[in-house]
DNA sequence: CTCCGGATTCGT
DNA sequence: CGAATCCGGAGT
């Protein structure tokens, strides 16, 4: 008995995104390509929230390289950082918004065999890139999951965003969040 | 057009 | 702590 993929139900984005990120948290994240299909389990979340948070991409306003990011939820939005690692992020909350939800870390599931802990490692491993900007989550290509077995209960850590250290007062807020006491968690 | 620096990672 | 390595966004 082969068990059944229930992929996110668009409404699940359109929540507030600190609300997101961490009911993100513990779900599937599932790649699919010619070559097979990779699973791993979100472990780690950051929440980015609209333009008003200096330390979001949308605080600069819409432009062409985040324009992903404005758009409807659900989507995923990915971006080059620092000339050679990729950032998987999810879109949340009503179109326009500009939040989105930074995947950090994944438990390896299946077929996993590169690290999957930090954002630039994940997608390396997951074989995400730039093509991936736009895509609709809900794909077959890329998309958010329940497990597919009974998990269990966790408890969920908050503290201060990774890296941000430049965006004053919202580098203090408590917007990243992990599942405590996974081993796959990046900067512990 | 030029310049700066980043939601990272790894090695020193 | 600095290098690797690219390009978006801001400034001239």
């Amino acid at each position: 008995m082969s068990a059944v993929i229930r992929k996110l139900p668009r409404s699940f984005y359109v929540r507030d995104v600190t609300v997101v990120a961490q009911d993100l948290l513990g779900k599937f994240l599932v790649r699919r390509e010619a070559k097979g299909e990779q699973i791993g389990r979100i472990v780690e979340t950051e929440g980015y929230l609209g333009p008003h948070d200096l330390a979001s991409h949308s605080s600069r306003g819409l432009t062409q390289r985040n324009a992903v990011l404005f758009g409807p939820p659900g989507h995923a939005y990915v971006y080059l950082i620092y000339g050679m690692y990729y950032c998987f992020n999810v879109v949340a909350e009503q179109e326009g918004k500009g939040a989105a939800v930074l995947i950090r870390a994944l438990e390896p599931i299946k077929n996993c065999p590169e690290k999957t802990t930090g954002p630039g490692l994940l997608c390396r491993s997951l074989h995400l890139t730039r093509a991936h900007n736009g895509c609709d989550l809900r794909g077959d290509e890329l998309f958010l999951a329940l497990p597919t077995a009974p998990t269990a209960p966790f408890s969920i850590v908050a503290r201060p965003r990774i890296g941000v250290d430049y965006a004053g007062p919202w580098a203090r807020r408590r917007l990243r969040f992990y599942i405590k006491g996974s081993r796959y968690v990046s900067k512990k």
